[in-house]
DNA sequence: CCGCTTGTGATATATTATAACACACCTGTT
DNA sequence: AACAGGTGTGTTATAATATATCACAAGCGG
């Protein structure tokens, strides 16, 4: 899954993931583990998989796209497996849904530090999740002045 | 389309438009009238109509509930109609996607001046647009960071 | 009148998401 | 063993949202 290998004739439009899927997913399927294990938390088989496909794809993909890439011994699953498991992520933070796109993110941060705002590039939908948290208290800020409740989403 | 007039039992949850919605709209359509002159463009009816529903409502509408709202002398048009009445109002900054309502609401503030940023209830589904521009530097700052071009959605 | 552009009206279809239900599996209880 | 309760699965159907396409109408400049 690595980026083809030619001179860049300019540098990427966003900061890309230069690094290998593969092992950067294990990563954070580990992490998963982890946390669905604290939680008492089953991250069963099918989530599991969901979560693998969206970690090594490295980009948002719609549920539809799920479903074409999920093989299960030659049948595929129907779109409400797939989004029961996208729930159950985003509902752990392990996955984001990028509502501008309908599609759905892996997150590679560490649960709970996670900036949960994200730059979408319009013509080829990468997106790279904000660093820092500057947004989000700007954010809070504008809604505490609103007398809104701040819920990151 | 007042509030009902009850005792409220606590603070409204969002700052809510207090006021004469029907008036409010008729100013945005003079706006959006002079802003479509100027650039020789056309507010047909169609347009026209679906923008005032939109302000009239004061809060964000699907397109099929536009669809349901659209009174044309007994029929209705088809969804196509409106989601190009949408995009034209849209491009021109006079009406807001809210993506992660898939609903769409009218911009109350002069063409050009306005932040493109929400705050949505989760609840209701009151959405109040942000004030000042807080939000829009940060994020401005953080899209530079990346190397993104900033664009507003 | 012609050719061009823009917008409309209508039918059909694509895309995204949820409802509903039977069943499987595990766990604890009788 | 028999049973109940909870959680997750597999499936079918359908709802909700959005676009493609095509014929045509109206305006406008030559």
């Amino acid at each position: 899954m690595r980026h083809a290998p030619e001179p860049r004739p300019s540098p990427p439009p966003f900061p890309a993931p230069d690094h290998d899927h593969r092992a950067c997913a294990e990563g954070a399927l580990a992490r998963a583990d982890e946390l669905c294990d604290r939680r008492g938390l089953q991250l069963t088989d099918n989530r599991r998989a969901v979560l693998r496909l969206l970690l090594e794809s490295h980009r948002p993909l719609g549920a539809y796209e799920l479903v074409k890439r999920f093989d299960w011994g030659g049948r595929r699953p129907a779109p409400a497996q797939i989004y029961r498991a996208l729930r159950f992520l985003e509902s752990l933070g392990l996955a984001h849904r990028i509502a501008s796109r309908n599609a759905y993110l892996a997150c590679y941060a560490a649960p709970g530090d996670c900036a949960q705002t994200f730059l979408v590039c319009e013509r080829c939908g990468a997106v790279a999740e904000c660093p820092g948290d500057a947004l989000e208290a700007a954010a809070r800020g504008l809604a505490r002045a609103a007398r809104f409740e701040f819920r990151a989403s």
